[in-house]
DNA sequence: GCTATCGTTCGAACCGGTTCGACGATCTCA
DNA sequence: TGAGATCGTCGAACCGGTTCGAACGATAGC
């Protein structure tokens, strides 16, 4: 491979001077600077990134934390991941992707080594190991997911409990007295996903205030138990005549266990959810829901960590930014049949 | 951040007898060992990834080049990237993911900047553009997909030719006479995608072989379209007995499908699909199908990577290894009624 | 007692960029 | 015409590691 050497000795110049004619950090005369281009073409030289990195301590690369665990909705994830692939793309960062299971010790290998100018960390719980760590680091950082305590951070999220009064506030308008919630399941609130206690908090204090009789249930994460669950919940609340859920594998298969008990939505049941638009799509999902867009998380995550990175000296008031959520009507709500 | 020289200092030695005592490459007395170790826990140091990077010219990261089409499905390809995360990691390696549109261009980039220290390519097509970079470059690759030609490359994929011969062998081994099989949408197969022709052909050629009549058909990609496309289906073929499906969308739509028509596996139709055992869970789908686990696929390609990268001395011949496909009853073919 | 050997350590060079200070040439203006 | 500013370029230092060759003292061999 070509170094800058080369180049500078193929143009007949000095190494630095090869180096401001790339960079344009001082005037450099037109002759040179074509000249210097010339052998860059001819050599087909390209910077070493390594050695870019030592020299500048930037390294053009943002971390990002990803954690698979069992019971998440896999597809929302790569959504956000390719929310945040475009925009780092876009800005001129490339984005080292660490999956490990253990996201703190992964973050602080990351960071104390110089791989990255910053991270985004993805699915953050309440109480996030990565948290402390992600704060002792000389590095900015962005979150997606709210955690219990965020000073000091930028946050991004869905604003979950606006999203769980909307739900409420559809159902009660259009007259229903009683409904079944069906959460994540209840392993996922054990382990600190703050947003499903934060949609559930905020769906029973609405459903209190507008005399709606909620009954909350915590869904089943794998197949057939979630259609089984659904089932017995039928069965459990004839009087209910509306039903949330919070919860993917629930919608996916709540068409069909209708189906089998002859049951039509909104003729006989009002459903509404809360799922992304995207699987709302691949689904066919023909449930009104509270929608939110994945990638926009990821997009405003990353335009935010770039900022910190790039402008250091400004130290903004950090942000904890809440997406509001937007209804989609499809249709599968009506009033209740007297 | 503590650089080598700050331990050095701490210890009492010189630069390169920490370094000496940090890797083992040269025997250094017990004593100065525990001196550079102690030094190194109370400054809390961790090598300069850049710095390193420049002088060994290793960067122990692994590039991972994916391609999000709008009709290829999305999760699928998660799993490949979960496999090929957990693998790199094991052997020591970060992964760097580009998930550019333009993946010749991004590919060039991140080999001519030696930001990798070798690449990974998911779903390559018959004729990808991204061949004569990787050749061109000087670092190994290791292909996910099988195009034209493979010289010079190591490939995994799944065998799809097997797979469709063993559908049709299934279907035509129950005493079936007349199917129907349907594809991916017909531009993934005028994109280049190779492995819809490989299995399209092989179940033509078995079918033909084994005296089945089957009809190809190319499915759509969005719903509601996919849906309508198989009402009609079933509508064009009264006298198909059977159902081949290779297409994702299409197997996730067609338990309504058969639902709204009073249809039932395998009573009425002998249906047999084609996708992943993660996909068939996820969707609690009924049907028999030829399941692979492209996580398996990423794990074989990055460790035949790794054993690339550090042994680029042998100059073993490059593998194209097709795994075998797996057929799983799930009970939802059986003989045709008379 | 002298040399050969070994284990341990050090100094210096190198990887390939960037950047600072200096320097000569040209230009400006008094 | 000479002082001072400006422009373009160069040399050298630096970023933080690794690694080679050499030097050192201690031990072994004769």
């Amino acid at each position: 491979m070509a170094t800058i050497g080369d180049v500078a000795k193929a143009a007949g110049v000095s190494r630095s001077t090869a180096s401001y004619a790339l960079s344009g950090k001082r005037s450099i005369s037109p002759e040179v600077v074509r000249k210097v281009m010339a052998a860059v073409e001819s050599l087909g030289y390209a910077p070493n990134a390594g050695a870019r990195a030592l020299a500048t301590s930037q390294t053009m690369v943002i971390g990002l934390l990803v954690q698979f665990l069992q019971d998440e909705f896999a597809p929302a994830m790569l959504q956000y991941m390719l929310g945040v692939s475009d925009v780092a793309r876009e800005l001129g960062y490339d984005i080292l992707m660490v999956t490990e299971p253990d996201g703190a010790k992964a973050l602080k290998r990351i960071t104390d080594q110089r791989m990255v100018d910053g991270v985004v960390l993805l699915n953050v719980a309440d109480d996030d190991d990565r948290l402390p760590v992600l704060r002792a680091a000389q590095q900015p950082g962005a979150l997606v997911g709210l955690p219990l305590d965020c000073t000091g951070l930028d946050v991004f999220d869905l604003d979950f409990a606006e999203a769980g009064r909307m739900m409420v506030d559809h159902l009660a308008g259009l007259g229903h007295r009683e409904a079944v919630l069906v959460l994540q399941p209840e392993h996922v609130l054990q382990r600190g996903a703050g947003y499903v206690r934060r949609l559930r908090d905020a769906a029973v204090a609405e459903a209190a205030l507008r005399g709606l009789a909620l009954h909350i249930e915590y869904g089943e994460a794998q197949q057939p138990a979630v259609g089984a669950h659904l089932v017995d919940l039928l069965d459990r609340y004839p009087q209910a005549t509306g039903l949330l859920l919070h919860n993917e594998a629930a919608a996916a298969a709540l068409p069909s266990v209708l189906h089998a008990r002859g049951l039509q939505a909104p003729r006989d049941l009002s459903v509404v959810g809360r799922y992304s638009d995207e699987f709302a799509r691949t689904f066919s999902l023909p449930y009104s829901s509270i929608e939110s867009a994945p990638d926009r998380l990821g997009r405003l995550a990353v335009r935010q960590l770039v900022r910190r990175i790039e402008g250091p000296a400004l130290q903004e008031p950090y942000v904890a930014r809440l997406l509001q959520p937007e209804l989609v009507d499809r249709g599968s709500t009506a009033a209740p049949l007297a």
